[in-house]
DNA sequence: TCAATGTCGAATGTCAACATTAGGACATGA
DNA sequence: TCATGTCCTAATGTTGACATTCGACATTGA
């Protein structure tokens, strides 16, 4: 037998590693919106060729990361109110279809792991976390639903907007999150609520207005510095 | 002044051609679902190289056409009932979201475009036109409907799911379309009436309830071949 | 006979050199 | 001064050769 259930053992290939690295480089706000990513750099900073910096790029922008045209290459993507209505109003609809999906398919275990994971958030707001990983346990709790859903191309559509997800709410908690902290716990609480009811009609609006409450909060924080 | 608005000004490289041909090749059946799609083979047939394949396979595989896994090549999907199950929960979903911001956003020479769509599927049912012609309206006027919705990133998820609903339809037009010839042209029309109403929840329930009934059909006449 | 292992072929992953293109600097003309 | 046309440069697009990996078959040993 093996000696134990290695995390990941699928090889990613340099493409993903390099996609890896350039995603975290802009979250961490080394590559600000609407800068340029050169290949050739990426290539000689990353230490691999530029044909697997090109099918990195590719990658992030299946996730709407960066956006690049022919012959003048790729961009992170600018966050203009525009932008947050776009992606907002997408996942919307894509999480309103992932809960009812999820209250049909859910497991025992899967409705559990949600539970830990508001236990999670609820711990992180009254320690002195950062907003960061309070916002990596949302994430990561939007993510099981999704996983619960049961459906690929509904994942695959939502890692087409997790990242821009991410990079917004990033940019946000750097303004001071209070409001945030102040709604999450229970909002995420009344989802799990709800999964386990049998309401499908109560359980899709409240999950396309948990997103809208997340929109209103972020375009509120943002629209100065824009 | 510019002498006219061309239909397509931007150069699309090699990649966009590669994938476009073997989309094609894909959809008359010349790579059945299952099948491999050897790179060199294809860069020898269509006279590219093989990194313009690889970068064309990536963008089929952005429109869910094909799979590939790291080392093991690239495979046209395979249309399974739960295929067609994920596409279309999907879809339902898009189109739901698409049908609701178009009904609020669109401009009346839109709409009008969509009455011409509607009038030529018509005009494809009195004549003897093959189920293809009349497939092809059906998604340009679901085309014209993301489009009005003014959300590039709903136009993203759509293009992830079109050219499966596509391959789908084509499969099953092969097996007879009576049932289907007997009722797009109405469940259109209802469709861009519902989109010049201001009932916004009633126009939500019927555009989903347009792709469940294509599903179904879909799944009737498919079934007995899986 | 069967299972584990070594070897082989064919395909993909990776790389560095070559060709092409967009955008700006410069000079020229009305 | 403005418009236009021509270079030039820095980046991307494209290519063919090389390295790596997977699956299958043959081989070996119990």
């Amino acid at each position: 037998m093996t000696v134990a259930p290695l995390p990941k053992a699928s090889r990613r290939g340099l493409a993903q590693e390099a996609a890896d690295l350039i995603r975290e480089a802009i979250f961490t706000g080394h590559f600000p919106p609407g800068a340029q990513l050169r290949e050739v750099e990426l290539a000689a900073s990353l230490g691999v060729s530029r044909g697997s910096v090109r099918e990195g790029l590719a990658l992030l922008e299946r996730e709407g990361l960066v956006h690049s045209v022919w012959h003048r290459g790729t961009t992170v993507v600018d966050v203009t109110a525009q932008d947050v209505e776009e992606v907002y109003t997408l996942r919307a609809a894509l999480d309103r279809l992932a809960a009812t999906s999820a209250q049909r398919n859910a497991t025992a275990d899967q409705l559990t792991e949600l539970d830990t994971l508001v236990r999670a958030m609820a711990q992180e707001i009254s320690g002195d976390a950062s907003g960061a990983t309070l916002l990596a346990l949302d994430i990561a709790f939007h993510d099981r639903i999704y996983d619960a859903a049961n459906n690929r191309r509904l994942v695959e559509a939502w890692r087409a907007v997790r990242s821009q997800i991410y990079l917004f709410q990033l940019r946000r908690i750097a303004l001071g999150h209070e409001h945030y902290r102040a709604r999450v716990v229970d909002e995420h609480r009344e989802l799990v609520t709800l999964l386990r009811a049998d309401d499908r009609e109560t359980l899709a609006r409240r999950a396309e207005e948990h997103v809208d409450s997340a929109r209103c909060s972020l375009l509120a924080g943002l629209s100065p510095s824009m």
